[in-house]
DNA sequence: TAGCTCATGTAACTAGTTACATGATTTG
DNA sequence: CAAATCATGTAACTAGTTACATGAGCTA
């Protein structure tokens, strides 16, 4: 899970309530991720629980009291950690996360992190690329259930190749940056 | 969902029991979509009970007997339903699974849900590409948080960019085939 | 004999969605 | 005056994951 880190991320850049991190989420980091405000009020509360935010409740003139939330030591301490943990599963938007918040940990093992994922990718992507040669070396010939067939396989190969492309585009930036 | 409508393509191609469908998913459909047994059990019993699919439990010697699952009229039926549903807010491995079936129902729905999707892909694409030109003007000077939110950006663009590009290769070959 | 494949299942969990509820202020 | 915005919450749901369980046969 990392909706938790996102929003570490998020409270890092600047302190606000739930339903402001529901704006923010709409754009910027809703871009690769939607949540709505139920789901970040439920784990705001499970993250102070764990002692990673302070709560400080604000009262407002005309407006209903709002709950401004702020990343403590244990919250700085757990995204840095988290910035830095390699994690094979992570899905793109995961990755986006990190590289957003790269920043504020240690961007050479975000990095490092991004390697790893282009790599993984690019294995991926030479599995397909070797399917699509093996079981459809002339497409022009395709019809009906297998040109659908091959036609789904087209996705996967540019989603992989989108990815790697991406994922390279990131490690050049982060070179040029260091 | 689309599980139910996934595990319909795939038995309508070929039956089986839950088991080998799990070895399917892991493949082909998995591309796209990874399915636990679990849930693939469970889905299926849910189907079962819907009158989708019938049942015939097969004796095997030496291995445990095992439900073979086939599509009946009303399973035909809903598969058909779902494929010319049009679905704004289906994803691309939903998109995937009606082209993989798109032969079961009418081609010609499935290529009219196609274009409004590439429609909808091409329309957020151009709004992330606004976005680039006016918080962006010039990448190269970027560095630092406002560098790791440029790329983030640049990973939605991509994204969008091969949802596009995929759905243009799909519609193309649905006209050619028709 | 240890581990893999075949084959199905229960139970408990996390993640995410949808519907409903409240109530003041601001905007059209 | 109706609708949108600000602000938080409960409850019930669907989707998906992880752990555990059983038991036969086949392979290294």
């Amino acid at each position: 899970m990392a909706l938790e880190h996102a929003i570490l991320v998020s409270l890092s850049e600047r302190s606000g309530s739930g339903y402001e991190l529901t704006r923010r989420f709409e754009k910027s980091i809703g871009l690769w991720w939607s949540a709505t405000h139920q789901q970040i009020y439920r784990v705001l509360k499970r993250m102070e629980d764990a002692g990673w935010i302070t709560v400080d409740q604000v009262a407002q003139s005309g407006k209903p009291d709002k709950k401004v939330y702020t990343v403590g030591d244990a919250g700085r301490a757990e995204l840095t950690r988290w910035l830095a943990e390699p994690d094979p599963s992570a899905t793109a938007r995961e990755l986006a996360v990190k590289i957003r918040g790269a920043a504020l940990g240690d961007p050479a093992a975000v990095a490092a992190e991004v390697t790893r994922h282009r790599d993984a990718h690019a294995a991926q992507l030479d599995a397909y690329l070797l399917i699509e040669k093996r079981d459809f070396p002339d497409p022009s010939v395709l019809s009906g259930q297998s040109l659908h067939q091959f036609l789904v396989l087209r996705g996967g190969i540019r989603t992989e190749q989108g990815h790697v492309e991406w994922l390279e585009e990131v490690l050049q930036a982060f070179h040029h940056d260091a």
